[in-house]
RNA sequence: GGGCGUAUAGCUCAGUUGGUUAGAGCGCGAUCCUGAUAAGAUCGAGGUCGGUGGUUCGAGUCCACCUACGCCCA
């Protein structure tokens, strides 16, 4: 006996009493804890310092299916634990937020040794939500997570920065940062955004710069040179020009030199115009690539960095770089890489200097020009003017533009180069892309798109930050700056300072007490930066088993990884830390396969945000529907890697869909299996029909589909197999047999169809358990309960084997044909306007190949009984009934016969009459047809042509794909009554129901005509059909005549006229 | 500014190596079927397959350019 099932269910309320039942019975645990061969799968660690959205349901429940996929096979899943990405600059800002901070100033004043506990404090604000949630949306980790800012974890980070120092491969150098003055901090791209501006009043300064020579002579045909003559750049950063030290053109550009007001310039002739106006002269043009080399005279002496020496013989000079665009300006840009140019000042060599400080303000070094000190935008009018007092000002006027301005003060951003630490990741492009192609993307094209992209452009990784809540970048400088020291581990430090740091955090500000004294270089210190928060993570395959001061073993069978999953931004975040660190530690991808998602959008396709207030929380819909339901809607509603849009309606859809389909199918199947006390296993004496072949045929199909699917991490093809499946098992198999189940005698054939639905339930249940575990546990464990071989839940079952010898692909194919046919019928009974209960007398079908005619030959009594015919005929060439037309098959023609395909065509529709029909009868026996086409002989095979027949005159037709189904629709009178027969038992069943009877109630029916015509019609109608229509109905009396009293009273149309039907429930 | 992706019915999405009348679900209207079903079937309305140009006998599909949106980078 199953636990009964009703039809309405309530799937919030269901997947409470599971999670309490997993709780109780540990289910996690033990799943966790099951399995053999090692499957290693790495979490993306979330930072929790926010509550969890959808984009976290649908990460985590990618990583889940997989996962819970490789369990159910027998895997044992290695790293399916918790993660928490615990440092970085926006834990920072919520705490600042917090605490009313405006920067790094105030940090400092606060401490840092309480601002990190704060921070510390903050990551975990939100964990108890987070662990909620986790659970209720059934995503199977254990609670053992790894933290990145636990000292183990720390002390693996360290090593590879040792192992990297030891090779050569830290170095530091400047990196442009977006840098605020008055915060004295820089600020991450994502403030930068939250304070730019695209309206912003700035100049615009047009400076010549005076060609002083070049090394190489650019003589005309008259040996005249560029000497004297003035380069001109243009500019809205006057502040910056102290720092040039070169000017860019464009490769491949034409440039000219001009005479413009008794001076010789030269830019892009295509923005002659636009800067000069019409008062020039053209002398002669130049390529841009042919101005490389020219030294001008420098405007101002810019100031070296703190501790650099420069090299100026590569400054002053012009360049050709890809950055350079005719655009706006001039075609010739000024280069100051401390402000803003870096990456081109180290392509050509260039040296930085400096003018104005980290707080915004020009250097004493520019006292004498009268504006050192102020701050750098109230300098632009300074710089301008002495510009124009020397004479290499060429104009100068206002421009409304974009720049960016700190979020919190509204003070002007710098684009600053600072020095900072970088991991020399350039030295290794070969190898990144190499490992590249051994990763399976999913979506394929993020290998060689966005990500192999990406690993081509390479750039060394910067991977210090001048910041406080961070892994201690664990580099010790010397007092004279001439000695550095990499320390790896916690045991090395506590020899260098000479004592136990057991009990030491490893964060700021403690690590930075530590000291010790070189002998030859003074007192070392550690540098103040911490590390880039996407080496925590991109290190975790290393640090989350405190490798190699631990679980040796355990992180050798854990690397790489065969599973991860993340969303698309991850590209260039988690993705590329976790391939650079494994690439550069051990030359091998960290992790093999991958799905990579897209995000979600609301239901306008529009990002959803906060400050849109377009968020769905998770919490509303899991509320509604379920976590299943959303689950479903998540893996079937587009492939993953797509962006989707999203709203309740949707997941409402899949619901209703998927989830009530199966649900209903289920019922129905416990609600028959209880009233038979049927058991799985008494089937030896089942006696399988061609429906039961099919449905176990096509149920193994789909376990080698799914199968095959989940093998290549294609979540959503699996999950759509599953639901076609689903729909065909309820609307086909289902519905054709439900006499079976209903018919008293226990039999060989009712024991076939119970074991045929049993197994297609059980086996559905599993399949489905990785997508929706909840409501596969339920149908598992209610149909499994007595099995001796039973696990205890499906998700500790083994996952279902395909028996191939249930496999029947023509079985499976026939009854596609059998399905259209069906379909067809369907539609040609409309057009004629003939219902399904009125019987017909024949219907012809002919199938798009003879294969698939006979396909419906084979099922051809279900096609009598779905669509109410006495009788199929076949079509075939030589019935003289229809008229023939042709058409190439053009995916063999079309690359056979080429430019010749429109004339061939035309030559086939020109068949008609006796040829059409010899060319039908030739395809018929296959032989070939010979057609006359531009003059040409051609011999035209049978699989080219598809052949298409006209309806037969005075049926009703209906065709679709080359099939072809025509029903006679002359109905006789013995139809018609056996229509009205049925007629009566469908209104009596509808009457039945309306009295409230049970199933299983006996009546008494009485029927009454309104007129003599439908009396008549009536009783000639009951003298053949009278017995049934009592079986049917479970009449044990039918009277024609008056109703009594107490009878239910319902009416049905019959004829012309009305028949009215009493019933009263009958004593058995 | 660059890279990658997306754009197909009112909505959410499929659409194999280019091939015959571009599909499904939802929604809407009509009809039908049904003693498992909150369902199902059929028909109908609804499509310049984002735009322009090209390659081809043939383009939703391949190529180029453009537009909008998303992500990443500058």
């Amino acid at each position: 006996m199953f636990t009964p099932v009703g039809t309405h269910v309530s799937f919030p309320q269901l997947e409470d009493q599971i999670l309490e039942w997993w709780e109780k019975n540990e289910i996690v645990a033990k799943s966790l804890a099951s399995g053999t061969k090692p499957f290693v799968f790495y979490e993306g660690p979330p930072t929790a310092n926010g509550r969890p959205g959808l984009h976290h349901v649908i990460s985590r429940i990618f990583k889940d299916v997989i996962c819970r996929y490789r369990a159910m096979q027998g895997y044992k899943i290695v790293g399916r634990r918790e993660g928490w990405d615990t440092h970085g600059l926006p834990v920072e800002i919520e705490v600042e937020k917090k605490l009313g901070f405006s920067g790094k100033p105030d940090i400092e004043k606060y401490g840092i040794a309480e601002f990190n506990a704060r921070c510390r404090e903050s990551v975990w604000e939100y964990i108890q939500e987070w662990q909620t949630f986790t659970k209720r949306i059934a995503y199977w980790v254990s609670d053992d997570g790894y933290y990145t800012y636990d000292n183990k974890y720390i002390e693996s980070l360290w090593w590879i920065f040792r192992q990297l120092w030891d090779r050569g491969l830290l170095f530091r150098d400047y990196k442009v940062t977006m840098h605020c003055p008055r915060c004295g901090t820089g600020l991450s791209d994502h403030e930068v955004s939250l304070g730019a501006r695209d309206d912003v009043d700035d100049p615009s300064v047009f400076i010549k710069f005076r060609v002083c020579g070049d090394g190489v002579p650019r003589a005309g045909a008259n040996g005249e040179t560029l000497v004297g003559a003035f380069l001109v750049a243009w500019t809205t950063t006057p502040w910056t020009l102290p720092a040039n030290v070169a000017l860019a053109v464009k490769h491949e550009a034409t440039y000219a030199e001009v005479e413009y007001q008794g001076e010789r310039l030269v830019l892009a002739e295509a923005l002659l115009h636009a800067v000069l106006g019409e008062e020039y002269t053209v002398l002669r043009t130049f390529n841009g690539n042919d101005l490389v080399g020219l030294r001008y005279e420098k405007l101002f002496t810019g100031v070296p960095g703190a501790g650099d020496t420069v090299d100026l013989e590569t400054a002053y000079r012009v360049i050709a770089d890809e950055m350079v665009s005719l655009d706006d300006g001039t075609g010739i840009v000024h280069i100051a890489p401390a402000y803003g140019d870096l990456e081109v000042g180290k392509k050509h060599g260039l040296p930085t200097l400096f003018s104005v400080d980290l707080n915004g303000m020009v250097m004493p070094e520019f006292a004498e020009l009268g504006f050192a000190g102020k701050f750098f935008k109230q300098a632009d009018p300074d710089i301008t003017r002495n510009l124009r007092e020397r004479g290499l000002l060429l104009k100068s006027g206002r421009v409304r533009h974009y720049y960016p301005f700190c979020w919190r003060c509204d003070s002007p951003l710098l684009f600053y180069a600072k020095r900072s630490w970088y991991i020399k990741t350039t030295a290794f492009k070969p190898d990144l892309v190499a490992n590249n192609q051994q990763i399976h993307w999913v979506p394929e094209h993020i290998r060689d798109g966005r990500f192999g992209n990406w690993l081509e452009n390479n750039i060394d990784w910067a991977i210090s930050r001048e910041r406080y809540w961070g892994t201690p970048l664990p580099i010790w400088v010397s007092a004279d700056g001439n000695h550095m020291e990499c320390i790896g581990s916690l045991e090395e430090l506590e020899q260098k300072v000479g004592r136990s740091l057991q009990d030491l955090d490893l964060h700021r500000p403690y690590v930075d007490d530590l000291t010790w004294e070189h002998p030859q270089h003074g007192t070392m210190r550690r540098i103040s930066d911490v590390a880039d928060c996407w080496y925590d993570s991109g290190s975790m395959p290393v640090a989350q088993w405190h490798y190699p001061f631990e679980n040796q073993e355990v992180f050798e069978a854990a690397h790489p990884a065969d599973y991860i999953c993340e969303a698309v931004d991850q590209t260039r975040g988690w993705f590329y830390t976790l391939h650079a660190v494994s690439t550069l530690l051990f030359d091998r991808p960290a992790f093999n396969n991958v799905i990579c998602l897209g995000h979600i959008l609301d239901e306008q396709g529009l990002k959803m945000s906060k400050s849109r207030g377009n968020v769905i929380t998770p919490q509303e819909v899991i509320t509604q529907y379920g976590v299943d339901a959303l689950r479903w809607y998540l893996f079937t509603a587009a492939p993953p890697g797509n962006p989707r849009r999203f709203s309740g309606a949707l997941v409402n859809e899949s619901l209703r869909k998927f989830m009530l389909t199966l649900w209903n199918t289920y019922s129905f199947f416990v609600t028959y299996a209880n009233l038979d006390d049927w058991k799985p296993g008494m089937a030896e004496s089942a006696a399988l029909q061609p429906i039961d072949r099919w449905a176990l045929a096509r149920l193994n199909g789909l376990v080698r589909d799914v199968t095959a699917s989940l093998e290549e991490y294609e979540v959503y093809p699996a999950g759509r197999a599953i639901e076609h499946f689903v729909d065909e098992l309820s609307n086909w198999y289902v519905r054709r047999n439900r006499r079976r189940f209903w018919k008293s005698e226990t039999d060989a054939d009712k024991q076939a169809a119970y074991q045929t639905l049993y197994t297609a339930l059980l086996t559905v249940s599993k399949l489905m358990s990785p997508f929706a575990p909840f409501m596969a546990e339920a149908i598992y464990r209610n149909l499994s309960s007595g099995q001796p071989d039973a696990a205890e839940s499906v998700h500790l079952a083994a996952w279902p084997q395909v028996d191939a010898a249930l496999l029947d692909d023509q079985l499976v194919a026939d009854t596609e044909a059998l399905l259209a046919a069906v379909s067809l019928g369907r539609a040609a009974r409309k057009n004629a306007n003939l219902k399904v209960r009125q019987p017909l007398s024949e219907l012809w079908v002919r199938g798009q190949t003879p294969a698939a005619t006979e396909g419906v030959r084979r099922f051809e009594s279900d096609l009598r009984d779905e669509l109410n015919v006495k009788a199929v005929r076949y079509l075939e060439a030589g019935s003289e009934i229809v008229e023939y037309r042709f058409k190439p098959n053009l995916r063999l023609v079309g690359k056979k016969y080429g430019k010749q395909v429109p004339a061939l065509t035309a030559a086939l529709k020109a068949l008609d009459g006796v040829a059409a029909r010899a060319a039908a009868h030739a395809v018929e026996a296959g032989q070939p047809v010979v057609l006359n086409v531009e003059g040409q002989e051609l011999s035209i095979l049978p699989e080219e042509l598809l052949v298409e027949s006209s309806a037969p005159e005075g049926y009703a037709v209906a065709d679709a794909d080359g099939m072809l189904v025509a029903l006679n629709t002359s109905v006789t009178d013995e139809l018609r009554m056996e229509g009205a027969a049925r007629d009566l038992v469908r209104s009596v069943q509808d009457a039945r129901k309306q009295a409230g009877l049970a199933i299983s109630d006996r009546i008494s029916l009485s029927l009454e005509a309104s007129d003599a015509a439908t009396a008549e019609m009536l009783s000639q109608t009951l003298a053949v059909w009278g017995e049934y229509v009592g079986s049917e109905t479970l009449a044990t009396s039918l009277v024609v005549g008056a109703m009594p009293a107490e009878a239910h009273v319902e009416a049905v149309e019959l004829g012309e006229g009305t028949v009215q039907m009493g019933i009263v429930r009958a004593e058995c």
